[in-house]
DNA sequence: GTTAGCACTCGAAAAGGTTGAGTGCTAACA
DNA sequence: TGTTAGCACTCAACCTTTTCGAGTGCTAAC
């Protein structure tokens, strides 16, 4: 059954104020607030259909109604504005975020922060898991004697390195000979293409370095190997700021559960990935666990070189202001995105 | 002025009860629990001496005691007996830490998260900060037309690498002999080595390749420079299960304190560094930051190599078992200087 | 269909009362 | 002289009761 527009007038009006005050909202304020030129008892008729229909919910007999769920999400979906950054907005968190980064792990945290700081929540970054790698170049480097570095680079940008002890007898030339010959050999193969025969044909050629070849063989499969995303939060403490989380038990339930990354890995592996401009919203139960109860999750997804895939968002309380919250998001993802094809494939801007 | 043996006694026993109820102690329950053969009132005496030397507070006139700053600190320095660890403990925290790990961030967010499931307060690594590096090896290497990757490595172990974009015009040839020339112009120097006169040297004997030597002596420099030591919190939820954190603005202010991981490397940098085996406690204010007014912070040193140094720790209420965190704390902390040295030196164990 | 009016509901906050653990002090005791 | 029993006093914590007011649902009039 559709709405009528004067019930999705009444439901936006009811979800903005409540989104504003996190006090149930009352027949009374609606007229008073809202030009809608009804009365209170009118908007009373309304709020008793709408609560029939599943968007609304009456804490008690004698509150006012707060949505539900399912009116959260009808507002997400139909009701909700693009929300506008200013322009003092947008030129303070570019600023922000132009600076040099050198290290993956550093962008990482910093952009948590300014995400957490730019929407008062907490930030959640994914970082970029590699896809369907193959392999673009493996070299070993005597770094000294009995010491030689192992470095991979995979199509996907991301470069890996290890070290290995080695036996003295195994001199500068040694190792050119193995690190071009491995080279030639397992250069542009992915993981599934290191069948059991062509491993056997690699050791047989350089028998009296077994050892060696079998630590670089399985380093390079590692690296090989679909890398396990990894997920970074910060400014968890944010949530504290918000009324829903005045008592402690809740509070201690919400920050244990964030506090465990497979938790928020878990969430996020729920959201839609791939389409690089969509962002996606998913509100308190459909996150699938129980802490997550009177919060939501809002995420873009990022894509470097359509190699690299990871997310970034935020967990607010459902009751929250979603419109700029997107906003924001976007912004930085886009920011992020450059950010990272800079770093990782050394683009000028 | 010294105390008496008696009064030593007494000052461990309420300490003791403190740490274990979070409730203030009156005379009657130590009297009864403990076998001092003394009557509530003597001890009630000696609690007001106590009180009067400043090892002891009174939350209000009608409640028991707490131990004051000063009480807790002669509690560690002289009362504290060791604790031991049983079999079960040491074998479960080993085998806890007994995998493979493969990146240096993996192991700190590991080590983070067994400090803190093992004494069940927030914990804090700090990551290696390199000292005094020489350049150990640098090489570059063609990846893809256009493309060369940059790789450095240390004589603390720590290996970093940057992509470059180049003009097409440089080969594999190119790229190798500028490598071979750098090599051999870098290898062994220091920051402060890197003077203009000798830039110059450099630039004029490959005057035909400048942006190309000027990026990678750029970032040789970058690795040389003293790193930023970057520090790791994990679990801080785990603060909400102590008593004196019911109240939700006191857990706000201090989650948000600890969220800024600047106000955590400002308070690691208080404690001492250095020796080994030494592990560092501070009380309350000790730390000189009003958010960590009723927590101490217990830190113990790492340091592998004789090159890499860093601190783990944890935050817990003042009211802590300080016995056992600190032999927790150093099981630990053998444990990863194990771990660090095989993943940064290849040692074998 | 809309609105004014009214009785009713129920949580939040304020006010008052009770309880009990703990203290300090005094006087008796070894 | 140090130790102890006894007692009056204190005060936070907890419970109960009361008051208050925002909000509802329903009815009757417009």
């Amino acid at each position: 059954m559709e709405l009528s527009d004067r019930k999705k007038a009444i439901l936006q009006a009811i979800i903005e104020d409540y989104i504003q005050s996190a006090e149930p909202v009352g027949s009374r304020n609606i007229a008073k607030n809202h030009d809608l030129g009804l009365s209170a008892a009118t908007i009373r008729n309304e709020m008793a259909d709408l609560e029939e229909m599943g968007y609304l919910d009456k804490p008690h007999t004698s509150a006012g109604r707060i949505p539900s769920e399912m009116g959260y999400r009808f507002y997400v979906d139909s009701l909700m504005h693009r929300y506008s950054l200013t322009m003092e907005e947008i030129t303070s968190l570019q600023s922000s975020m132009d600076r040099k980064y050198s290290q993956l792990e550093n962008v990482i945290s910093e952009i948590s922060e300014i995400i957490s700081k730019t929407t008062n929540y907490p930030a959640i970054v994914e970082l970029p898991a590699e896809n369907s790698c193959r392999l673009k170049s493996v070299k070993m480097m005597l770094i000294e004697q009995g010491s030689v570095l192992i470095v991979v680079v995979t199509d996907a940008g991301v470069v890996r390195n290890r070290h290995m002890k080695v036996g003295s007898n195994i001199d500068y030339e040694v190792v050119d000979s193995i690190s071009e010959f491995l080279s030639g050999q397992l250069t542009g193969l992915c993981a599934e293409d290191f069948t059991p025969a062509r491993l056997m044909l690699i050791y047989e050629a350089m028998a009296s370095y077994g050892d060696f070849l079998k630590t670089v063989i399985e380093f390079v499969l590692e690296c090989l190997g679909n890398s396990k995303s990894r997920v970074y939060i910060g400014g968890a403490s944010n949530i504290l700021n918000n009324p829903e989380f005045e008592n402690i038990d809740r509070a201690r339930e919400f920050l244990t559960f964030i506090d465990r990354k497979e938790n928020v890995s878990r969430m996020l592996s729920l959201t839609e990935s791939g389409n690089d401009e969509h962002i996606s919203i998913k509100i308190g139960s459909e996150n699938q666990a129980p802490e997550m109860r009177d919060t939501s999750l809002v995420v873009a997804n990022y894509n470097v070189g359509g190699k690299l895939y990871g997310k970034i968002g935020i967990i607010g309380p459902k009751r929250m202001n979603y419109a700029r919250v997107v906003s924001s998001l976007e912004l930085i993802n886009s920011q992020l995105s450059e950010i990272l094809s800079r770093m990782l494939y050394g683009d000028k801007e």
